[in-house]
DNA sequence: AGAGGTACCTGGCAGC
DNA sequence: TGCTGCCAGGTACCTC
């Protein structure tokens, strides 16, 4: 699930395999995802071509002649190409038949995914319309998070979470970021300054892009569009590496709650 | 308006 | 061994 590395990683394993192809037929086993798959999704999609795979945030948007399956991997989510025969699993929630003789097969455990159809441009589709810019785009700056975060209190971690703020920094990522930033996960983000932003949008782009170069990160059930491991977990610096020396100055790593989710940072480096 | 908590669902694991 | 509780990549929705 995925953070932008894991959507990209699936997104770019994934597309040589289905654009231009057409769409035999959708296999719907659970409708019950985070919402229900729309009782009328398979008739839209059948006889479909597949123009092309976009990107947004956690979305991975398949473009078809006729409008945009927007499929959302929520926590758990995968996407990966199955031979034609290859047998279903307990979470294996969907297939889609491509005429080429592959199967699209979406697994998602934890049903917090979502397969949404929309006629109209997908970037105005309720679940995609608030999202803010990509951390790769230029839009995204230290002077774009200065500006929005004057009288702020939000810790900056929880910020660089929020999809309205950025869409694509989960809380590893978010994590890792802070770390190469050397900014304190829990310091409100209305007290930073225009030059600790900019280094921290570095941090975010350098982080992802490195993510992304080594196919994401495995954590328990990640598995890339063609089912292979990503490798960043092995890159990690403080995410998951509680009491563990800091890469910089061999301070413990510590862990703390910040918004519910599991937060690590190193003490002596972060301020 | 901003910030924090809750809910959704299942599997894996630590602890008893 | 087997049960219980907690935690996990997300985010919409609710309340304060």
């Amino acid at each position: 699930m995925p953070e932008l590395p894991e959507v990209e990683t699936t997104r770019r394993g994934i597309e040589p395999h289905i654009v231009g192809t057409r769409i035999e037929r959708l296999i719907v086993r659970q409708h019950r995802l985070r919402w229900p798959v729309p009782g009328r999704l398979a008739s839209k999609l059948r006889d479909s071509r597949i123009t092309g795979v976009l990107r947004f945030f956690f979305n991975d948007p398949a473009t078809t002649e006729s409008g945009t399956l927007i499929i959302h991997l929520g926590m758990s989510g995968k996407l990966r190409i199955v031979d034609d025969g290859a047998e279903p699993g307990p979470h294996d929630h969907i297939d889609m038949l491509i005429d080429t003789g592959i199967r699209l097969r979406f697994t998602d455990p934890r049903r917090f995914g979502a397969w949404l159809w929309t006629r109209g441009e997908p970037a105005s589709h309720a679940l995609l319309r608030h999202l803010g810019p990509e951390p790769l785009d230029g839009e995204f700056s230290g002077g774009y998070l200065y500006q929005r975060t004057r009288g702020r209190r939000l810790a900056v971690k929880s910020l660089l979470m929020d999809g309205r703020t950025v869409a694509g920094v989960g809380n590893i990522y978010a994590n890792e970021a802070l770390f190469g930033a050397g900014i304190h996960p829990g310091r409100s983000a209305g007290r930073i300054s225009l030059r600790r932003y900019e280094t921290l949008v570095r941090a975010v782009r350098d982080v992802l892009t490195r993510a992304i170069g080594q196919g994401g990160t495995t954590l328990r059930d990640f598995v890339g569009g063609e089912g292979r491991p990503g490798y960043f977990q092995q890159s990690l610096q403080v995410y998951g590496r509680t009491g563990r020396a800091c890469p910089l100055c061999a301070t413990p790593i510590r862990e703390i709650r910040t918004g519910q989710r599991s937060t690590f940072y190193c003490p002596c480096c972060q301020r």
